[in-house]
DNA sequence: TTATCCAAAATTGGTACCAATCTTAGGCGC
DNA sequence: GCGCCTAAGATTGGTACCAATTTTGGATAA
């Protein structure tokens, strides 16, 4: 239940999409620079054709950009679009909050609740990708209480459209510090069934900006 | 900007992934059909190749699935599926509501009727796909008066994901009539900037209860 | 010296072929 | 007569090859 994109069987960690998507979101190749077939055939030792594959899905996906006959590159995000996307995310995010609240359970809370202390933490002995899924792990569970399924989907691939740079988001020690702290105070809202303190966290926490 | 997923440039009429969710959206391939790579070969006319990626790239969306050394067959969407993106789409079309009452003036409410007089002229001389695309223009120009890009792909694929029997949805000539009415409702509501009342003609709107 | 043009190398993208797997039909044995 | 096993047919999926296009490097001329 953790890929978010992928058939339904053939999702090995050894899928070349998912792997190129994670180098991407690694940093290894930065915004603009050109994927070539061949590099990337002899990198992950797969065949012209998976890789082939990968960049359509990839296109589809807005991680990279095909140009006929020129090839495929890591995809710019706009200022613009990030700030789009978002958007969407705070709709989505908010938007659940009253079913949030309606149905979870005092075993999902310490569930949550330990979640949020492994972000927490992973502050100090985790390396930044740890760190990276961790809070992905934490995210999940917490609109998953929502029971839509289709929800979690959604707001995966909104995630990989953006995060072509995730660790630069996270590049002061700092905002993550205040990340972890929002975490249990999103918990606390929720158990409080604050619908208006935990849109409001929600946004914030999307926003990155601290109040 | 009628194209909601494809590449840049290779967008023709012709390209086989949207001549085949075409069909499947018209019924001609009925949920659960086997779709042989040979068959849509000499159908569309297309290299063995092109179908794949097709199909590949269908899969992705969810409109088929596919079984390893099997095929790929049309997606059965779940009823618990098709409520869960429903509750998104709603999350989504009401979440924008504050931006459209901010964002809109008198040349965009002056378009969006001529768009919802379209569709109710349709009701009457229009086949069912013509009247199928004269609602899809009206929803987009309404939610694009948000100034949000993203959102309008976003929807796209939500719509893709449970239009697999669209035709289906409308086969009550009295649902489409109200259809047509709550649009003009819903062009009132924004023109006198009314947000509860717009939210809720929304949720009527794509839940397809009245009232 | 610099700009332009041409040729060679590299890369992409499509086509054809072939192996692996599954389905189906037929025959054999119980 | 029924069920199982086997062989043939069909379909998928991967690999290799080749054509089309673009880029790069160098040579020539102004």
């Amino acid at each position: 239940m953790t890929d978010t994109s992928l058939d339904n069987q053939e999702s090995a960690e050894t899928d070349a999409t998912q792997l190129i998507l994670q180098d991407i979101q690694a940093g290894i190749y930065p915004p603009g620079t050109w994927l070539k077939q061949i590099d990337l055939e002899t990198r992950y030792d797969k065949g012209r054709n998976e890789i082939r594959r990968a960049l359509d899905r990839l296109t589809l996906k807005r991680v990279v950009e095909h140009v006929p006959n020129r090839g495929y590159h890591v995809y710019q995000t706009d200022g613009k679009q990030w700030q789009d996307i978002s958007e969407i995310r705070i709709m989505l995010e908010t938007g659940v909050v009253p079913k949030l609240i309606s149905r979870h359970n005092a075993a999902d809370i310490e569930n949550l609740r330990a979640l949020a202390q492994d972000f927490q933490d992973l502050l100090l002995s985790g390396t930044l990708l740890e760190l990276y899924e961790s809070n992905l792990r934490f995210h999940y569970a917490f609109i998953d209480l929502a029971g839509n399924q289709e929800l979690h989907t959604v707001i995966a691939e909104l995630r990989q459209r953006t995060s072509s740079a995730p660790v630069s988001q996270w590049k002061t020690r700092a905002r993550v510090d205040i990340s972890a702290k929002e975490h249990f105070q999103m918990i606390d809202a929720l158990e409080a069934r604050d619908d208006q303190e935990l849109r409001r966290l929600i946004e914030c926490h999307i926003r990155q900006l601290p109040e």
